[in-house]
Formats: structure tokens, sequence, C-alpha cells
DNA sequence: TTGAAAGCGCTACCAT
DNA sequence: ATGGTAGCGCTTTCAA
């Protein structure tokens, strides 16, 4: 037996159209029977059934937020700007993790798609074509979070062809002539592309034609990071390296000492994320960082907002943060 | 405009009690109308209405799932492990993230309540007592993963008393016989009792007394392994620690870096976890693996059951795994 | 096998 | 400021 609005109408001899006002601070009442009915809610272990709420109501304020479950440790801190802001905004949030086999990704959006929201959230997705289909069909908004999609989508992410770009600038200012690209080089998600782009375009700039053999990878995984090693051999044909993802650089840096390099001396190493991982190793990683939690917060905003159009792309900042993986080989002559 | 089950029952000349039947495979219906019922609702583009369902259902077949906020590394493992079940017995998980916050916890469980739960799940949540007042007062099932409370709610965990029991028999097999326990030590959570007591026990089994000042840390984070090295000394006046968490044990392993120590001839370390965490550093951590991924399976299946009773204790296997962080000192006449 | 209709709990509109 | 009430979309008896 769950107690109702009306139940409570019925104690404080109210009818269940004011209690609904004053439980969700809508319309006009009295603020002395506002608090006694609150008082009364309280006491009898009232709890509102949203769904019914949901029902009855055309506007939702849930936003839905698909996340991928392979471990991608960036994600939370993404969601915690979320929720900051949804909390402030008296929004909620319903995460869903989605595995990498389509038909559970379907399956899971199909579950989310039927619960009225507001928006769904993408965070750092690459999201399967006909489950994208199955999203566009409906009249939720969407957005991609930390990854930018075809322009079928507005997105919030970090500028990655200025970051790529900016990493090449600061180690060709540290005397790096010979400078690699590890991580997913497939070409279809746009930011693989974008970082691809910098990258040429930067080293270009300085009067240094890109060697193609030195964008390398298939995957932003761990296992990217070790193979980069014993694909290049040592000693290595570059002095510095950017890591697409902290999980690919420690890969790399892993590959490098058991290898027996010296970091920095052997290999520099700048990474993208910069997220606590690049704490834990030895030397700290020197990383440029992204505002993931800003990323979460002006999601939420901008989805309350309702003004973005598919073409929006909003950029964040990021920020270098110097660790201990970047050497000038100035001295040993590296300069052509 | 939105398609319901009664627009579907129109196009296709029937009542919408059939659809509904039809729809949610219940009772009885006719095997070529469904197909076509079935037909139509792909056509047609119909979303189920969830909120709808839960509305006129007693029966829920949604679970909430708790995750705390803060970084836990294997949260995503147990999840998956959820969902991989969840989605095999049709079961919906709608996962809330928790923050320290208690006001916010409060407001994050009620928006959970309010949504006709089948039951709700705690990752390695430890709970506050005014939270936990909210959760027993309704009548969803509950149940705590990867922690054990008070025994007023059922839990899935590994047998932390005979886990680091094991690990003191193995590094005193290892000739070890100064041993220390690194990590949260408030005598509030259960596990970490557990654990303590599996420690002085196994030591005591060996004839050692142990020392109380070996067991040392207050949070089960990065940093208390870091400060252990250093509120410890050079050189430690252990040969082995335990460390309570693999994100403690990389702050072991770095503070001995820092402190010119070498790993594992100086300083031993067991891990408790064993999540890919361990694969990250140098040496490759020993551990003793928690099997998150079964844990998650088997809530979903105990929940799906419905037998629990709030002593129900479930314990999962843990695995030994080898690293390289484990020496033998006995050359060193550490023998007592 | 199928249909009619009540009702889940809440909100919103229109009155008062 | 408050009340009456229709109705959101679905499920579920009960009857046909």
């Amino acid at each position: 037996m769950t107690i109702t609005i009306k139940d409570i109408a019925n104690k404080a001899g109210l009818s269940p159209a004011s209690v609904s006002r004053i439980l969700t601070n809508r319309g006009r009442f009295n603020a002395e029977t506002a608090q006694k009915v609150r008082d009364l809610a309280e006491s009898m272990g009232y709890f509102k059934n949203q769904s019914a709420a949901d029902l009855s109501q055309k506007e939702s304020r849930v936003i839905g937020v698909l996340v991928p479950s392979s471990h991608t440790n960036f994600a939370d801190e993404i969601i915690k700007g979320m929720q900051s802001k949804a909390y402030e905004l008296n929004y909620e949030l319903i995460v869903a993790f989605v595995e990498s086999d389509i038909q559970q990704q379907i399956q899971t959006v199909k579950s989310l798609l039927s619960r009225n929201l507001l928006a769904i959230a993408m965070l750092a997705i690459d999201i399967d074509d006909t489950v994208l289909a199955v999203l566009l069909d409906t009249n939720v908004q969407l957005i991609s979070v930390s990854n930018q999609l075809n322009n079928k989508i507005p997105s919030i992410s970090s500028n990655n062809y200025d970051t790529v770009h900016d990493i090449v600038d600061y180690l060709y200012d540290n005397g790096h002539r010979d400078i690699a690209l590890i991580g997913s080089s497939r070409p279809e998600p746009i930011v693989a592309n974008l970082r691809r782009q910098g990258f040429i375009n930067a080293l270009s700039e300085h009067g240094i034609t890109y060697n193609p053999d030195f964008i390398w990878g298939v995957e932003n995984t761990y296992q990217t990071g070790l193979d980069a090693i014993k694909h290049f051999g040592v000693p290595l044909p570059f002095s510095a390296a950017i890591g697409s993802a902290d999980i690919i650089s420690i890969g790399l840096l892993n590959g490098a000492k058991d290898a027996q390099l010296s970091i920095p001396e052997d290999l520099s190493i700048v990474t993208i994320d910069g997220t606590d991982l690049t704490q834990l190793t030895r030397p700290i990683l020197t990383s440029t960082k992204q505002n993931f939690q800003l990323m979460g917060q002006l999601a939420i905003t901008s989805l309350a907002e309702k003004k973005l159009s598919p073409h929006t792309i909003i950029f964040t900042d990021t920020t270098l943060v110097l660790g201990g993986t970047v050497a000038s080989p100035l001295q040993r002559g590296k300069e052509n």
C-alpha cells in the first residue's frame, strides 16, 4: 500500500490538485498550508511516483546518458560535471552503459527512449550508424560529449586540432624534430582526423614534412602504446611521441621501460586527456588536460536551454600540464 | 504526436488489450495476428511508454544501481557483470552516481525510489545511516555488492578475512616476517575489520605477534600509499606491505621509488582488488584478484529470485595473481 | 483468442 | 488560493 497524493490530500482536507501544486512548487498556494502539506508528506513517508508524473507531463526533465562500458576513466569526470549541474537545475540523470554489441546497444537505447526523455547525451561514443538512426528518428535532443560525430549531432569537446597543434609547437620549441602521433588512426572518428590534421599542419608550419609512418595505431588502448615501441624498435626513429589518450601514453612509457629506454632522455611523451592516471607514472606524464567536468556542465546547460542545432560545436579549453616526460634533445644535435 | 498502443490497435483492427498482450508476450493470442502487430509496431515506429507501463504494473523489472562517483575503477566491472545478466534475464538497470554530499545522496536515492523499482544495488558504498534509513523504510529489495554493511542488508563480496589471511600466508612462505597492512582502518566498515582480523590471526598462527603500528592508513586512496612510505621512513621497518586497494598499492610503489627504494628488493607488495591498474606499474603488481563481474551477475540473479534475507552473505572467489612485486627476503636472515 | 473498461498516480486546465 | 476532473498510455480482470 503506497501513499499517494490523494492520501495526503484527504488528511490535509485539500484536493489532490493543491497537494500536487505544493509538492512541485508550481502555481499559487498558501505558504502555511504548504508547510502543513510538506510535513504531512514527510511524516506519512510519501514518495512521488515519477512514472505517473512523467505520464501526465509533456515536458520531461530527465536526461539519458550513454556511457561506454569499456574502461574510459574520464567518463566519470564528465558525469560528475553533468550531475552537479543537473542537481542544481533540478534535472534528473539516467545513466546507461552501452556494450560494444550492437543488439545490446539498440536494446539499451530503446529502453532509454521508452522513458520520455528530454535529451540523450553520449559520452565519448563512436556510435554505430544503425543505433544512431534509431536515435535520430525520435524527437529527443541529442548531444555528443567529448567526441565530435558527423555534423548530425551537436557536440561538446576540446578543440582537437588546436590541442595537437599546440603540443607539436611545444615539442618543437623543446628541440624535437622527429615526432610521432600514437593512437587511433581510423579515418572515421572525426576526432582522430582533426588530431592528425593538427599534427601535420603544425609540423608543416615549422618546415617539417611529416612522416606518415609516424602516425601509428589502431585503437586507443594500453596495448597500442606497448606495441608502438615494439613496432618502431630501438633506437626509436623519433625523439618524442604524442599519446592520444593517457592509457596509450602509459603503454608507451612502460613499453619504453621494458625496452631499457630512459624517459624522457630517450623518448619524450606528451599525453592527451590528463586524467588522474597521469599522476601514477614515474616520471609523471606531461599532458594537455581536457576540462571534462566543464564539458559535463555545459552539456546540461545547453540541453536545458534547448538552443542546440545539429551543427553546434562547443569547445572547452585544454591546459598544458608539465610533468617529467619531456626533455630537450637540442644538445644531441637533432636540429635539421 | 507519439504512437501509442491504441494507434496500432486501430490500424490492426484489434483492441489495445490484444496489442498489449502481444507486445509483452503475455497471455494468449494468435501467432499470425501477433506477427502482424509486431510488424506494424516496427513500421509505425512505436516505442513503449515505460512510465505508463510502470504505472499500471505492480511487479517492476527495474533495478537501481548506486555507484560511488569517486573513481573506483572496479565499479565498471561489476556493472558490466550486472548488465550482461540483466540483459539476459530481461531486467533493466538504472544507474545513479552518488556524491559524498549527504543531501545530494538523499536526493539521488529519492529520485531512484520514485521509480517503482524491484531493487537497489549498492556498489562498494559505505552508505550513510540517514540515507540507509530512507532505503530501509521502503519495500524495495536491497543488496550491497563488493562491500559488507551491517547485517541489515544482504551482500555479495569477496571473503575479506580469508583473502588477507591468504596473503599473509603467502608472504610468510616467502620469508616475510614483518608485514604491514595499508589502507582504510576505520573500524566502521566491516570490510576493514575483517581484513584486519584476517591479518592479525594469520600472523598469530605463524607465531608472530602483530605490531599495531603496522596497520596504517585512513582512506583507500593513492595518497595514503604515498604517505605510508613517508610515514614509516627509510629503511622501512617491514619487508612487505599489503595494499587494501590497487590504487593504494600504486601509491606505495611510487612512494617507494620516490624514496629510492627498489621494488621488490626493499619492499614487497601484494595488492587487493587486482584490476587492470595492476598491469600499469613496473614491476607489475602481485595481487589477489576479486571476481567483480561474477559479483555483478550474482547480484542480479539473486535479486531476481527474491530469496535474499538481510543476513545473506554471498562470497565470490579471489585468485592470487603473480606479478613482480614480491621477493623472498630469507637470505637476509629475517627469520625470527 | 479477443474486447470493454477500470484504474495506476499525477498534472493541468478550467472553475470557483 | 483551492477544487473538480479529464486524461496521459498501459495493463489487467472479466466477459464474450
